[in-house]
RNA sequence: GGAGGGGUUCCCGAGUGGCCAAAGGGAGCAGACUGUAAAUCUGCCGGCGCAGCCUACGGAGGUUCGAAUCCUCCCCCCUCCA
């Protein structure tokens, strides 16, 4: 009765890529795809129809951020979460599980869920499994999240196994909790750096049985061979006939690297907050536009872009934006980083397509130096 | 002409005998950012041969063991009176 689906449609012969298609109540995915964050209900600094024209195709929402403000029943009240922001296209929805981890100071966890004191007003609340699946429905996500504990780095292995235990017992309890059967259920793998760990909770979680599943407590500190070793641990015990979501990866070259290693979607705040922060994505590196080398710069953010901001503004005029605090400079920023991420995963899905997966990691290993397995804080 | 206030490191501005290369801002220069408590956060910010030395608080001189701080003269700025 889930009006979702996904088929694969490709792998590529050399590496484990898969070129797929997501269906969901609100339109199509192309996999491998990246999802730009709209936390609270807004992807920071664009219009929709920009977020859309970028070449975006889903988006992701947060139901712990959206419940505490506006609230969902008032979401719900006004139409859902599509409507209220005016993006007609898929949302996924995060349960709230990050927050265990971001928020860790403000929160207790039990058996029950976990209790949360508001970082806006300091009010409580509790999150259940169920409550985070309420929400989720009430705010008519597309792709539901498992509520779970995005397990901290560092975390000795008695703890992420209760950790990881804890949140296979809440996994069953988001999969009986929905109500309204509209939105796709994902479940969510935890379990540390540790292989037994990670191998125990995704056969559970699949026997338990979800829409999609995702690895979660990634990128959370962690060196960029733990993170990929975890991948390569859990992507063989997954289900091919089901999309595989690594989330909060990451850096181009860290998705590159799970595209290789069989994963379909990602999402990260990466690219949005970076571009706030006055750094930007090219095909050369990262470009810090505050610095003083860019101050009387004709050139664009990145000669190869197609985005609007390079097509019209130099890096002397958007350095001139940023260092006087002007919106426009965010704005600007956002969308040349969300194109950059956008055209990236164009380019990831025509190389598995044309079957050319292998040839695309050499050079892009060639052009960054090198693009898999990369040391940790590497430029871009 | 008279009375008062003031001149501090790129800028604003605190400091009124030693704890002062001098608070705090700003500007500037870097770094970080990974299921967003983030248009945020962190560091540097006189020079050098750097556990020390040199140059610096309008200028010149003086008092003192010691002066951005006290005294004298000079220059400049502001306010009020004539």
């Amino acid at each position: 009765m889930t009006p979702f689906s996904f088929r694969l449609l490709r792998k590529d012969p050399a590496t484990k890529a898969r070129l797929g298609l997501m269906k969901t109540a609100h339109g199509l995915v192309q996999t491998p795809a990246f999802m730009p964050v709209g936390t609270q209900g807004t992807v920071k600094g664009l219009l929709p129809e920009t977020v859309r024209g970028l070449g975006a195709q889903m988006i992701l929402a947060n139901t712990y951020h959206l419940y505490l403000r506006p609230g969902h029943r008032l979401i719900e009240d006004m139409g859902g979460l599509h409507r209220f922001m005016n993006w007609p296209g898929p949302i996924l929805t995060d349960s709230g599980g990050f927050q265990v981890h971001s928020l860790a100071g403000l929160r207790k966890i039990s058996e029950e869920g976990v209790l949360f004191q508001s970082h806006i007003d300091g009010s409580r609340h509790v999150l259940t499994p169920e409550k985070a699946v309420e929400i989720q429905e009430s705010l008519g996500s597309d792709i539901m999240m498992c509520f779970d504990e995005c397990t901290p780095y560092p975390a000795d292995h008695d703890y992420a196994r209760k950790s990881m235990e804890r949140t296979l017992r809440w996994a069953k309890r988001c999969r009986d909790a929905r109500k309204t059967g509209r939105g796709a259920l994902f479940g969510i793998i935890q379990g540390g750096m540790y292989p037994d760990l990670r191998e125990k909770s995704v056969e559970e979680t699949v026997k338990t049985g979800f829409d999609g599943y995702a690895l979660g407590g990634l990128s959370v500190g962690e060196t960029k061979e733990d993170m990929l070793r975890v991948v390569e641990i859990a992507e063989p015990l997954l289900p091919d006939d089901r999309p595989r979501y690594v989330m909060g990866v990451g850096m181009p070259e860290d998705i590159l690297a799970c595209v290789t290693r069989g994963i379909d979607l990602f999402d990260c705040v990466l690219p949005t907050r970076t571009a706030r922060n006055g750094m930007l994505f090219t095909n050369s590196g990262k470009l810090v536009i505050r610095h003083a080398q860019y101050r009387n710069d004709e050139g664009p953010v990145d000669g190869d872009c197609d985005c609007y901001t390079c097509r019209h503004y130099s890096r002397a005029y958007l350095r001139h934006l940023f260092m006087a605090g002007e919106i426009l400079a965010l704005v600007l920023n956002t969308i040349h980083n969300v194109r950059y991420y956008m055209r990236f995963m164009e380019t990831l899905r025509a190389a598995i397509r044309s079957g050319e997966m292998a040839g695309f990691q050499e050079d892009f290993k060639k052009k960054r130096g090198n693009g898999d397995r990369v040391h940790d804080r590497e430029p871009l």
